[in-house]
DNA sequence: CGGATGGTTGATGCGTTTCAACAGAGGTGG
DNA sequence: CCACCTCTGTTGAAACGCATCAACCATCCG
């Protein structure tokens, strides 16, 4: 199958050094809710922190997280980051970038994901109605979600920051009050996500954790004692 | 025509006061780069300051905008606000919100905008490939315009932020060395812009004009005399 | 055990905000 | 025409929030 060689092609070039090779190749063909999709990606495997693609590559794949965590992030010439986006199980990343991408994105956890061909995705954009309508309503969400990001980034403070993030995962997992939310990128992450040094988002997260509004069992769960002071805290009390 | 009165009902929902009314409707149909638009919308007036639409109003037409430069923002219950994006002649917005308005669309100067009914966007978009196609790359480019506003906010200072400003504007404009950039927005619209306060923009713009690399003659103009030095500071030196 | 990695906490400094006073432009009415 | 007012922008002084720098701690793993 061509679209295997030209994977590994793509993927050479996203400068994943070759001691990080190989990927497994699992499987041809996974599971996914878009019917047309289902039989046209084949699955890779990336380990923590490994590139999948960079800012400027050639967009030839778009990628499907089966599971695991991808960043979206922007690195600056002096070395300040940015991340866009966390890109949990389901979602997808790299969707239509025409030409090519615009986030390097690095895997956060021990990652698989579903690679398809971008030249598929237009294609069926193009023949399929369905499948059109779903794209739209993907790039619409993408949409809705930066621009909440970006009111956070330019009128949140740090406590708002952080608990809008807990907030927004609990939301993504359908935690209620009193559940654990998991947090599977670091503190780092969690900082350059927020436009915060990890400093900061510690203590914060310790803040949070001394007033009893949350609990911290371990590095990579938070534990939501007290939605109700989330919400408040999320929009300046 | 019916669509005339629909915008009429549209447009009172949006919580204009009626002393702020009558907008005039100047014309039906204007000149449009998608041909398919042509002749769909009618011409509408809006003074400084008015809202075109607010967060939340049912999205029944989408502006395109004549002339003039409108604001989308977010206002936050405690009064602070973020911009999201200054719509300048010729760009759009309102436009594939599903269902509701995500952002408060203001006036910055005296308007005129097309309005055009979603649904017959919608129609267009499933009936005219060229059409679907413009509005795909409507959708991307706006998701671009945002990440590189989200990377600002997230990090980068008060002078990288304003310099970037000046220097998109100039882009926007196709200004070179030299050349004027008008600022139709005032320093509070700058301000919400950039995640700043009023103060730190006008103390940044002051330095820069004490440096030399801009001048300002008035309120609303800024001359890039060194536009090496603008580029040079917009990444950290 | 020792080193590496990632996280937490404390002390200090800096950049931006806040608060306050003032300046300039434009508009109005005596 | 000028005194007066309002609106917006500018500048200064002080306060504050977050960043920076540095020490320390916990966990993991060879």
């Amino acid at each position: 199958m061509s679209v295997a060689f030209d994977i590994t092609r793509d993927a050479r070039a996203t400068r994943v050094s070759e001691k990080a090779l190989p990927w497994s190749v699992i499987s041809a063909g996974s599971k996914d809710d878009t019917q047309e999709l289902r039989q046209a990606g084949i699955t890779l495997r990336f380990g923590r922190n490994e590139t999948i693609f960079s800012e400027g590559d050639e967009a030839k794949y778009s990628y499907k997280v089966l599971s695991g965590v991808i960043r979206l992030c922007k690195h600056m010439a002096d070395g300040r980051r940015q991340i866009a986006e966390f890109v949990q199980p389901g979602d997808y990343c790299g969707l239509l970038n025409f030409g090519e991408h615009r986030f390097t994105a690095e895997a956060v956890s021990e990652v698989t994901v579903t690679a398809i061909s971008q030249r598929q995705v237009e294609t069926l954009g193009e023949n399929t109605p369905a499948m059109r309508k779903w794209m739209t309503g993907f790039l619409t969400r993408s949409l809705m979600g930066m621009q909440d990001h970006l009111v956070m980034l330019g009128r949140q403070t740090a406590k708002e920051r952080v608990v809008s993030f807990l907030l927004m995962l609990a939301d993504r997992a359908g935690a209620e009050d009193g559940d654990a939310v998991e947090l599977p990128m670091n503190r780092q992450d969690i900082a350059d996500y927020l436009g915060l040094t990890i400093e900061t988002v510690c203590r914060v997260l310790s803040d949070l954790k001394r007033c009893r509004i949350i609990g911290l069992p371990n590095l990579h769960q938070a534990i939501l004692t007290n939605m109700d002071a989330l919400h408040d805290l999320a929009d300046g009390e």
